[in-house]
DNA sequence: GATGAATGAGGCTTCATTCAT
DNA sequence: AATGAATGAAGCCTCATTCAT
């Protein structure tokens, strides 16, 4: 009855204990359906302390994004694709790509909820902005290596690309419940993401290396 | 206090009109951001009327996924792609497929918002099943066809491509917000659409008309 | 969807239906439990027809009380107890009255709730009005055919001693439900009645035959 | 509208304040008449305070519930029978429990309530469960002292007994408005209730002190 | 006579937010 | 810094009743 009063007086553990909670609230029920007692509760401190620290919902929810984003920007710097060959450095940012989203299905109910309402809290941040710049410089530079090399093709819209890389594995995880009803297909097996991170490989790699742009 | 008292005593109409107003409603906010008085506002009678036809916010979402995926399903029926070359077939499917998409932004904000919850409604529903089948069917007759002829490659996964066809273009679209904000970009304009849609056709084909598998 | 359309167009027989399940849903949950739309579904037609034939919940409650006190009446009109000794008659009259409550557990429910609204509906009928006078003169002609024979004690107030007999039976019925969390008793158990009837009688008969008022 | 802006803080306070108000009104109406907003009213402070101390509606009767059956259970225990010879000792515990009911006339229409519903409520409680087998014991020992003394019959069944008790009181108060209307009688009259409580105790002692159990 | 679509007031409950302590 | 009591607007849903057909 009493008990809990972990007390911290650790502002930034608390800033950051109540994000941790946050992130996970918002992960299992959108913004709209996350509440902000769960979170209090998640985080074991009482929810007078999420407004003092975070001021409202909205405000929160920026602060997970920006986050997450944050957190998503480091493991993309973390990439280094000089030292491969264009093909296997295409290879390498696709299932690094693929495996992050994979391994963080909390990021993808966040953007989702934030498309639903429009990227209202997106567009309030300062933070994040041009995010994929770094990688996408990374892609192209492995772009342009290739085509010299004669492995690619040439002129490639390498944004659109990279939004393709994206989308060929987020598209499947996202809408991976969806999917699996009108597909009649079982979507969590096992084996379900290596045979959807090798089929995505195929395509981008597939249309990569097909020189005749005269289709 | 807006135009009441019209009292159709139509009910398969008073069916389709709540059923409308409620897709616009939960296309605008998601489920969790829907509102059942917004609704009941859209459709000019009373919010009672919503509980005698569908009987709970749940209910009527389903109703609604039904309706829009029944919607989808004849869509899809529609295209004939027998009479096509298999080159000119694909590029038929995917931009049939991505301007279905465009011409359906509710289509993206309710599955996603399904997704969010873990397609607990879809599943409910015993309309929704295996809806891409006969799409499935067509494409893999052009895949076949297209192999035959040597212009594709062979033992592509049709399921698979499918996906990926449907994931270059719906990604695009869902996540237009948040990816205009962490690219920079516009993809609200003008050509932007149609820049994408080409881009996908090229990735796709690009990808089928490699007969190098062995990348 | 069609089907049913029973069409009485026998205003009597539908009357009587409609009193029917009223009294059932009635008795299920009492007066402000009961739901019109449940009474509907239980006689078949629509709901409109009890508005048609009654003008308002609280007049088929009504109607449902005058109809059950009626048929008491009845019943207690059957009894006949000139042919019994005083002894035996008032047994008589302890088991009828017991085994009417008994067996009409709806009798108890709609007094019950009319109770808990201070018997606003009873004192709006104008059939229901001093029912038990006729019981109550069988009574006192039984008390006072007694107390000559010297068996009954003198001067026994007929009413309280009525109401005395309806009691012992009436609460422990009524009140059984929550008398078997209090006591830790089962009181559905198959001579639970049988027991109490016992008692009831042996209370009433060990005062009456008791001719030592001096207590 | 009315004094709000209380803003006591004090929870145990609040806490009662809101049980107090929930008695009135849940004894006004019984539980399906019963208004959570008229509980709020009653008690001055806002509506989703009630929630936040009991949960729902169904929590707050039973704690209602429990809250008098607590009463009762140390209204009963302040009960010392031992000093009394056997006869005034019934009578005592008689008046006692008579008064009980008579100037608790909430306790009548929650139980009433209660038992239109099945006890589901009591069912529930933890709290609620035995509670007369204090009371039952001092009755035994006066039974006992009694029938030792040669002026109590032997062999009675106590529990029984006991509800007879409660029966001739409780019957009488909590049906006084149907009653009065059935028989005819203003049950609300000045000496209606001492008349009432004489005749209980010339009924139970009359069946007690009478030794021939031949009847 | 009979239907059930339609109403609207009101029921219970939730929830982001504020604020006294 | 931290709590959680307190708020009030709003959410979903129910239900007695009316009324066009």
């Amino acid at each position: 009855m009493t008990a809990k009063k972990r007390q911290t007086r650790d502002p930034v553990r608390t800033g950051k204990l109540i994000l941790g909670a946050a992130r996970e609230e918002f992960a299992k029920a959108g913004f709209e359906g996350a509440r902000v007692d769960k979170i209090a509760e998640r985080f074991g401190l009482s929810k007078g302390l999420i407004y003092h620290y975070y001021g409202s919902k909205d405000e929160l929810f920026i602060a997970v994004l920006e986050d997450i984003y944050q957190e998503l920007r480091q493991e993309n710097e973390r990439l280094i694709l000089d030292d491969f060959e264009p093909i296997a450095g295409v290879k390498e940012l696709i299932s690094h790509t693929f495996n992050y989203f994979a391994e963080h299905p909390e990021f993808i109910v966040l953007v989702h909820s934030e498309n639903i309402m429009g990227a209202t809290h997106l567009q309030k941040s300062t933070e994040i902005n041009n995010l994929f710049e770094p990688l996408s410089k990374k892609l192209e530079e492995l772009l342009l290596r290739g085509a010299k090399q004669g492995v690619f093709r040439k002129n490639v819209d390498t944004k659109q690309l990279y939004i393709s890389i994206v989308a060929l594995g987020y598209f499947f995880l996202s809408n991976r419940h969806s999917l699996g009803v009108v597909f009649n297909m079982d979507l969590f097996a096992d084996d379900s993401l290596s045979v959807r991170l090798r089929h995505a490989e195929d395509v981008i790699l597939g249309f990569l290396c097909n020189r005749d742009a005269n289709v």
